[in-house]
DNA sequence: CTGTTAGCGCGTTCAC
DNA sequence: GTGAACGCGCTAACAG
């Protein structure tokens, strides 16, 4: 069946288009009960306006784009709920876009969202803080950005994140409460922004306690699960730790695996804390300690900032970064 | 700034917007020099085709929505993992929108769709098996739709789910050859066909073990999580099962903590099991048993299905219904 | 190979 | 309150 468009619409009402045009825009001079008889027969015939016909017109595409780095983790799936309900009360799509951590692909997305596919875009960056000339793109096209989570540093734009520098260092400080001596922390990637602050949490809260740091206890796992898995066996056995901060959960989990294989006993032998939005970590075996970020609220107060952006309530060239407080919260991992 | 257009970069190089036009096409007679230039000039200038203007001229939008009734639970994150890397491969958006199983929603989804925002949609549903004229809405347009997990039974469309009856009868054969004699049957809504379908197999599996089934060990817990763990809680005292058959993880993770407040013993005195996507599944206190689903295989043969209608190689009027192996993955909970 | 011409479907001036 | 005419930015058909 063929799709039916405005001057159908008109002729079939022995009206002309542009009445018809009128009654789907709201601010317009139109008797009602005309109004009442196109809505009705529009309801009828199934007409809608097209979407790119007025798009064209010079209305915006009511869209907004979401680029993360992975998917299927906690954090993500909890941030982009608080996005989407943002979104969704203000009429706004969402599109998502996953770069598997690739920055090559995040590039290739800037690129094409150029296109005037969506008036503004929310990322967690994917690659480290230097030459992201691609997201200038974005700029001159007036298509707004607001990271959330993992950020550029040498980009100007807002950012929502964790206050993951205090949070590193607070959980860093409780292990050594507890007793630890030799605290590994786990990282994929040293060198992406938040992996490097939550490591200078790290760094000195050992400093400040009079501990020295040493470089090996700073293991990078990378983001294959092999992989992370191999690295984590032989670093452990070689390294000895008796306490881990993990930078992300992805990491922990399989670190506790280990100790289970091994017969570690957490936490004892080891006591185990890391970052990480799992709503079952206190279910986990032991259960897990945590600092728990906001996803949510991040998501949605990176929304709220973006549609202000758009709304021209915002300026632009104040950007900002707003630090939304984790939660550290002492389980068996750590406390026994 | 303002966003340049094919008119101007055909001005400052002194050709036609044909031609221009043509360099971005890539089927169309044209000199590789002049195309050379034209895209250093275009990309040198920031220039990008308009979408809408495009679009409008007859080339499809490369979007599909995948409609979900809920959002941050494993399943359907894994589930739109395999859908995102189908429609990525294709070069192809996609538009997420999440019901909080609401049928209204869904509805109100589609019909904002059909104004051509999209190609083609993905579709969990929300709600229960009847009266949903206005999913006809698609079909008019010749919008394909593919349903993954839930779906309407009264709706034309293909069907990717799993094997659920199969796999809910093998998971309540399990809890009644380690000698359960009163086992429950956890449920959202008996209504809604996933709820249904597994019910089914739990039924059955009584009865082909000679147990009378008891209605009221059908536990209809809702959707509300302060109101999942009341009724739990209050059913748990006043029944007593000796097992508990979830049809979703969000039900079972609350018994199993009712079970830790309560000096429950799993599995000895109450063993449970339930359909789960969790990948830690195995780590929880106790280890769950769990009836795993294909979740991202899932979303990817139905994004393939989705596909191949939209490529026409794949004819519209042969509904077909796939089932997707679960897999049964007893751990403590049940095996102790 | 390239330029010219004519719409795609709609919203927005203007007149009336 | 309504209709006629124009153009948004682009692509396809047709000439050359």
């Amino acid at each position: 069946m063929k799709q039916i468009n405005i001057k159908d619409l008109a002729k079939s009402l022995g009206i002309s288009k542009s009445t018809v045009s009128r009654a789907f825009r709201d601010n317009s001079d139109i008797k009602p009960e005309t109004k009442v008889r196109i809505l009705a027969a529009a309801e009828e015939l199934g007409y809608r306006p097209n979407l790119y016909a007025s798009n064209l017109r010079g209305a915006k595409g009511k869209t907004i784009a979401i680029i993360i780095p992975e998917f299927g983790n906690n954090f993500f799936s909890q941030a982009i709920k608080g996005i989407e309900e943002q979104a969704r009360a203000k009429g706004y799509y969402t599109l998502i876009f996953v770069t598997d951590d690739d920055v090559e692909k995040e590039s290739t997305f800037i690129k094409e969202l150029c296109n005037g596919r969506v008036e503004g875009v929310l990322m967690s960056a994917s690659g480290e803080g230097k030459k992201h000339n691609y997201l200038r793109l974005l700029k001159e096209r007036n298509i707004p950005l607001v990271f959330f989570d993992r950020y550029y540093e040498d980009v100007e734009a807002p950012v929502v994140t964790g206050n993951d520098y205090e949070s590193s260092y607070a959980a860093t400080k409780h292990l050594l409460d507890l007793g630890c001596k030799r605290p590994a922390y786990l990282v994929v990637d040293k060198n992406i922004s938040i992996g490097k602050i939550r490591m200078q949490g790290y760094c000195d809260a050992l400093k400040d306690a009079g501990i020295d740091m040493l470089q090996e206890l700073i293991i990078e796992c990378g983001n294959d699960k092999g992989q992370i898995y191999r690295v984590l066996k032989k670093s452990f056995a070689k390294l000895r730790p008796d306490g881990i901060f993990a930078s992300v959960e992805r990491l922990a989990m399989p670190m506790i695996r280990i100790c289970h294989e091994e017969q570690v006993a957490i936490p004892e032998q080891l006591k185990i804390i890391c970052f990480s939005c799992l709503e079952f970590a206190d279910m986990l075996n032991p259960a897990l300690s945590t600092v728990q970020q906001p996803a949510m609220e991040m998501g949605r107060t990176a929304a709220q900032i973006l549609f202000e952006l758009l709304q021209g309530n915002r300026k632009d060239d104040e950007p900002q970064i707003i630090l939304l407080p984790s939660k550290l919260i002492p389980q068996k991992s750590t406390i026994g």
